[in-house]
DNA sequence: AAGTGGTCTAGACCACCGG
DNA sequence: CGGTGGTCTAGACCACTTC
């Protein structure tokens, strides 16, 4: 990166600054290892401490970074990879299936959902809320909703509650002919329920995987909303049909 | 989401901007109406530039808004949808492929990506890169990097530059069996280059896509990284076996 | 030239975590 | 309690687009 400042390339300093220290951080920090407080960066560096905030909002944004109020910024390991497209397609909370039933709610869905499912914006449906922890870490928060209709011989509305009752619905699933999925991935902020559940501050940017289950009728019978963190995760999507998670050293290719 | 700030809440002014703002915008704005500049709102609002800024970032973000220097802010369409995962698994550059070829370069590939090849770090590849344009707008770029042994039969070094050498290379990929591929999808920030082509700043969130493909013999023949526009695309992983990008009026689901 | 969003500054105070 | 990152301010100047 030798010097060309000569060419029309204003380059803005947090940007300057970002490059600087991802290099710093590939030859002279170990994984887990705290980083000089921000005052003391940006004072070193000769710079605001917003414009060296910029600097290591972008870094935390590629997960090269983790910050955490009260604690320092550490160097955050590698995204583990996190499978969520396998060929074996298996309504959730089949056999191996890694999520954590939390608790289940009956409430109306957001409007976007009653669309993918085709109710009345106004009709109730099942919400399942699971977690997925890898390495210790939560990684994921998902809301399934599952319309009356899809799970006819559940049990009556008292028959227990949390996770017990989640546990049910999903059972009741997977009497169902499983015939396609759909699936759609996107960027997100965090709702401020599912930062608490990541870990993470209201707003910090997760990668929203919406998933349509179809019956062999066609009908909707199930839409899972997934919001995944975006520091920590890459999704995969391998034809090995495996649903393991796996942690792996591979960086972003770039 | 009734009043409680009784409790521990003391909600971020910007977070609370930014749903305000949200809920103007379902309400009182068309798509593609320009917002008042950011100094008025930040006065209507009662609040220092720098906290409406931390709102419009979001809702940039979440692909609700759109911001364009010496343009002015205005109120983005919904995300299109972008397939990107298809049942009917090909090459690059098959029949129905809307990805239209740039250049192509031959140069050693970056560290990650040799990796992924499990080719020499100093052994150079054809790096074809190639665009992807969506209702008059540039979506995605893509660097495909082929690494010699796979396109064997190419002609000469010299056939051809720019757009026609891209051809002739995913011409010659054709003639190899794919036997399968392996995706991941992680949060990143565009590189200068590509910021220029998605025309967005650099540092602008982009999804990459990172795709292995197989020859039959096992082996990776080559490796595609994309990056997509982060606010306007959503990538979909359809089982209808469609290429087509569609445009469709779904909302995130929340 | 005028107006927009993008960058940058030098401070201040707050919420949170640890010892 | 001290130290950390998170929020917020009130300015300034710059780069870009449009007229």
């Amino acid at each position: 990166m030798g010097t060309r400042q000569l060419e029309t390339v204003p380059e803005p300093k947090y940007w300057h600054l970002k490059t600087v220290l991802s290099e710093a951080l590939d030859s002279e920090f170990a994984v887990g290892e705290i980083l000089p407080n921000e005052r003391e960066l940006a004072a070193r560096f000769g710079v605001a401490r917003a414009t060296l905030r910029q600097a290591l909002e972008q870094l935390e944004l590629e997960g090269r970074l983790q910050r955490r109020r009260g604690v320092g910024t550490t160097v955050a390991p590698p995204r583990m990879g996190v499978a969520v497209g396998t060929a074996e397609q298996a309504w959730p909370g089949a056999a191996g299936d890694p999520w954590q039933p939390v608790d289940c709610t009956e409430s109306a869905p957001s409007a976007a959902v009653a669309r993918l499912l085709g109710t009345g914006p106004e009709e109730a449906v099942h919400i399942v809320r699971r977690s997925l922890v890898a390495h210790g870490q939560a990684v994921a928060a998902e809301l399934l909703h599952v319309p009356a209709a899809s799970v006819p011989a559940l049990p009556g509305i008292a028959a227990g509650a949390g996770a017990a009752r989640a546990r049910a619905v999903l059972r009741e699933l997977q009497h169902l002919e499983l015939d396609g999925q759909d699936r759609a991935v996107e960027l997100g902020s965090a709702r401020a329920e599912d930062a608490r559940e990541l870990d993470r501050l209201p707003g910090a940017p997760v990668l929203v995987v919406t998933t349509r289950y179809f019956t062999a009728s066609g009908a909707t019978a199930a839409v899972s909303v997934a919001t995944y963190r975006a520091d920590t995760c890459r999704l995969t999507f391998d034809a090995s049909g495996d649903l393991a998670i796996h942690h792996d050293e591979e960086r972003q290719a770039s």
